[in-house]
DNA sequence: AAGGGAGTCAACCGCGGAGGT
DNA sequence: GACCTCCGCGGTTGACTCCCT
């Protein structure tokens, strides 16, 4: 291979950095409709302006309806932990034992948490364990590392139960957490688009949800409407099979022409509904958006100062109502 | 109130492996 | 076997928030 690799996109043509809420519904609309068979021919099917890596990336680790948000449990720190001991840096190996974590996140929770954990464990210790962050040399040394593993995770245990979580706003805390999960510790930068996303592929799909659901009695989303919106959703189809670049290219064009006219509104629009599924308005969306925290935080956790950039972001148009939607 | 350091995490980058031609 | 494409992985980065001074 002495020709060098060829880049798996053309860099100046792809958007890079966070993902909008467009971007994100526009992906887990085309995959929900299509699949993702090929991921380098995603985007330009889908009309993102993304690298197929990232929208692999961003599906595999956040659009994911099985995805798993939220604290990991003292049983799955403890699960990394022994995993850890035994692979190594293996995340994705490390994530196939944890259902629902990506490898992304729990790499992510040991080198923040975890491996700190450790290292302070062994220091304070006076007799240091002989942890490594290389994988044991044999299978044998799962079995030695037992006690100690377990030695760390009642340490773990203790200190996660002392740790004063970062309070995240009420609602993000509520729509990005798995029902079965403790509350989140810190909220991310992105939390926006995590948010929503967890919304809609962790509560908000049908096929997920048997009925009612009440996340610890603070927000009970009404099934119907969430068949609703789904039902919209696969009521979208601006990428059919038959579309030809050039339509997609007009698509494109369509698109871009009415955000330009309407962007700032329509995202208004498209919030407020939002935040009425979420039960967060009493339906006077605007007073609420002034006035409570965690809708002032969902705005500026959305970036809500709608940054229309010309042939980028493809924000969700509402007109009157949510049956117009489209993207 | 302002500034800086620490912590967190989503996303990017580059590499290697698998599989096809 | 050489070359190519694509996917997946692991390391790293950068943006953001929180907390302390």
């Amino acid at each position: 291979m002495g020709r060098g690799r060829a880049p798996c996109c053309d860099k100046t043509k792809v958007k890079k950095g966070p993902w909008s809420p467009a971007e994100d519904l526009r992906l887990m609309s085309f995959i929900q409709r299509h699949g993702h068979s090929n991921w380098r021919s995603l985007p330009k099917q889908a009309g993102l302006l993304r690298c197929g890596k990232s929208c692999r990336l961003r599906w595999i680790n956040y659009l994911r309806p099985d995805v798993k948000r939220g604290n990991f449990t003292p049983e799955e720190e403890e699960t990394i932990i022994k995993l850890h001991n035994s692979f190594g840096n293996k995340w994705s190996r490390i994530a196939s034992h944890l259902p629902g974590r990506t490898d992304n996140e729990i790499k992510n929770v040991w080198n923040t948490n975890l491996k700190k954990r450790l290292t302070r464990k062994t220091e304070a210790s006076d007799s240091p364990m002989e942890y490594s962050d290389s994988p044991s040399s044999s299978s044998s040394s799962i079995t030695s590392n037992e006690d100690r593993n377990m030695e760390m995770i009642d340490q773990t245990v203790q200190e996660s139960g002392a740790r004063k979580p970062n309070e995240k706003p009420e609602f993000l805390k509520v729509i990005s957490r798995h029902p079965s999960d403790e509350p989140k510790e810190t909220a991310s930068s992105d939390s926006s688009t995590s948010s929503y996303a967890s919304y809609f592929c962790n509560v908000a799909r049908p096929e997920d949800i048997k009925g009612p659901t009440t996340l610890e009695g603070k927000i009970e989303i009404p099934f119907e409407s969430d068949i609703d919106f789904w039902n919209l959703l696969d009521t979208l189809d601006p990428f059919q099979s038959t579309n030809t670049e050039q339509n997609e290219c007009e698509n494109s064009k369509a698109f871009n022409a009415v955000e330009k006219l309407d962007g700032e509104d329509e995202c208004r629009e498209w919030l407020r509904y939002l935040e009425n599924e979420l039960g967060l308005t009493g339906g006077n969306g605007s007073d609420n958006l002034q006035n409570t925290d965690h809708t002032t935080s969902l705005h500026q956790k959305m970036n809500f100062e709608p940054e229309i950039e010309p042939g980028m972001d493809y924000f969700p148009i509402w007109s009157s109502s949510p049956q117009n939607f489209c993207i």
